[in-house]
DNA sequence: ATAATAGGCAACCAAATGGTTGCCTGTCAA
DNA sequence: TTGACAGGCAACCATTTGGTTGCCTATTAT
């Protein structure tokens, strides 16, 4: 889980998982278009979603393909998320009277 | 956005959060209590926290109270982690076929 | 008044991070 | 078969990060 939350930490990363969530299954040259960083520091965050199981790919031939695996964001969602949404009025509604008893 | 990432990447962070989740309004020193830190680095902790808007703090006398702010975490949820539900089961599907063709 | 308590500020440090350049390997097409 | 193309490896670099120690300020309680 840690992996996952540093792996998303990351703009550019979450950037490619942006284009393979548009166009699945891009080559590493495909997944450089554009931009401004080299392809090999594509490659480097390319293996940081790899090891977060975010991004799995096969080799075909002379080619990469890059797949993205929503798994693990779900998961996020489920685990840890949605911990902080159960209590989220009852936090909120402390925070204000908190507030409101400020000038005492 | 950005911010909110880059705090959540760290678990230490993030179990403040949690802290905070299960008691709410706590002090700098209360925060402290047990963890294997120095008062600065979660002093620290709580700064980055607070400027990704997840903690809300509020001076009384000589404590500073803080209070989770759940909002960021929910927005995540919401306009991040939904995006990649739409279609998990699509890309699965895309995956699946991937994976089932490599032995061509 | 004064000592204890809660927190803040700043300098410093090692390690991790995000990026580069240079070169090498494997595969495909002419 | 040989050049072009897709990608991998490794060394190196600057900056950020997560932490420390030392000292200072403000508030509270005796």
């Amino acid at each position: 889980m840690d992996e996952v939350f540093k792996a998303l930490a990351d703009a550019s990363r979450r950037s490619l998982l942006d284009r393979l969530h548009t166009r699945n299954g891009q080559t590493l040259n495909e997944l450089c278009e554009g931009l401004a960083m080299t392809r090999q520091a594509v490659t480097k965050h390319l293996a940081i979603l790899e090891d977060a199981n975010l991004v799995t790919t096969i080799r075909h031939g002379r080619e990469k393909l890059h797949y993205l695996n929503p798994v693990p964001i779900h998961q996020i969602g489920e685990r840890w998320i949605k911990k902080f949404e159960r209590g989220k009025l009852a936090a909120l509604g402390e925070l204000k009277r908190q507030l409101e008893k400020r000038d005492e």
